[in-house]
DNA sequence: GAACGGACCGACCGGTCGGTCAGCGAGGCA
DNA sequence: TGCCTCGCTGACCGACCGGTCGGTCCGTTC
């Protein structure tokens, strides 16, 4: 049912879809104030009032837009959580997932993100927002199992791995187009290579482990 | 020579100042777009046209702003990178010194950071995108000391973990203000927990280990 | 056929946008 | 004193903004 809507065909849509989608496209790649509701329409082949007859106003059309983003971020990530294999295979695995979603959809990762990394006030209402917190939640609950299994280390703040996980993976595609040119970066188009290497990071460490077999 | 310029008292600067003040404020708090010059004209306690007396465009104001921002976020960060100490001590004095001159001066910080994770083309002549890359350089090359040093793992890719550190200290800062919330974290208003915890991770990693004594 | 509703449109609205222009006052200098 | 420069201003400009209005067209139902 679900397929990707990232602003591929908008020809064989109904006109809400057509706005939606244009709309998609355009909030991720220039933000909310810089689109007008004119462009929008342009790009959907439909006259700026007819967008005006199906949403209200700018706002509902965004919040429309963000919300769609926001609850198929939160689709992909449920079933993710879910698993019995060992916590380094369950590491790599979410976080291979999550990137894998984040770049099929990427204008709606763009979306979700410029939303918690803003500074509008902390409003748990919003989508995002709330989807940052109940990642982050997941996430702990996570770490705490494998704490109690004697997985990783007891010692350890959940918090903190979470935040790192999260960190790794969410800064990683906001710097993608950036990091691609980097003289030292050889994973931006290879996200298992940058998995492997990440997650080889968070769960051994950078130091050097004399004695311990790897 | 160089104060804190995030937008204290502009009642005793001159025009000028007082506008790129209430310039760096607005596009720090709510992006380009959403900016209008009457209002930084408002805030800085100026006429509209007086902005533009002092500054070509828009886009030559907003430039001066985030050149600033670069610049001072340059020159703090350069003289961390010298120090012969362990690489671990290292690594925490850098990350801490980092999240203090970004919560020094936040508006500064979300601008730099706001330009390196939207969805601008590359363009290294743009300051913020320069700015991450030498950031990124620098730290590669304090990796590949400390692992000619036997400081750190020889195997491990010195650009995942800059950029691993990177990730960790500037998601932290753009989800601020969501975080404080999050019922598990205890490390939002407290940089120095935030960075023991991160740094003992990238340090240890999450696994346990036998037979080392830490 | 008539009535209705939904999708859609061009024209229009008041207001805002970035930017320009003519002018004023203050200070410095010859 | 007169001239120049600089900082500053209100009025103004065309373009654009989000949104409204009156109308048309089409499909459906009775």
């Amino acid at each position: 049912m679900h397929t990707h809507t990232d602003s591929t065909a908008c020809d064989d849509l109904a006109g809400a879809a057509r706005i939606l989608s244009a709309a998609q496209h355009l909030f991720a790649e220039k933000g909310f104030a810089a689109v007008s509701m004119h462009e929008i329409a342009q790009h959907a082949g439909v006259s700026k009032s007819n967008v005006f007859h199906h949403f209200r106003s700018k706002d509902e059309l965004y919040l429309a837009v963000l919300g769609a983003a926001c609850t198929s971020h939160r689709e992909q990530l449920v079933p993710l959580l879910s698993g019995d294999e060992p916590f380094g295979v369950r590491l790599q695995r979410i976080m291979h997932a999550d990137l894998e979603f984040m770049f099929a959809e990427p204008e709606r990762a763009q979306l979700v993100l410029r939303e918690i990394t803003g500074t509008k006030p902390d409003d748990a209402v919003q989508p995002a927002p709330a989807l940052l917190r109940d990642n982050a939640a997941a996430l702990v609950a996570q770490m705490r199992i494998a704490q109690q299994n004697g997985e990783i280390r007891a010692e350890i703040d959940p918090a903190a791995v979470a935040l790192l996980f999260l960190a790794a993976n969410k800064f990683y595609f906001l710097t993608r187009n950036l990091i691609r040119h980097f003289p030292d970066v050889d994973f931006a188009d290879d996200h298992g290579r940058y998995v492997e290497k990440i997650a080889d990071l968070i769960l051994h460490g950078v130091l050097p482990q004399e004695g311990v077999p790897k």
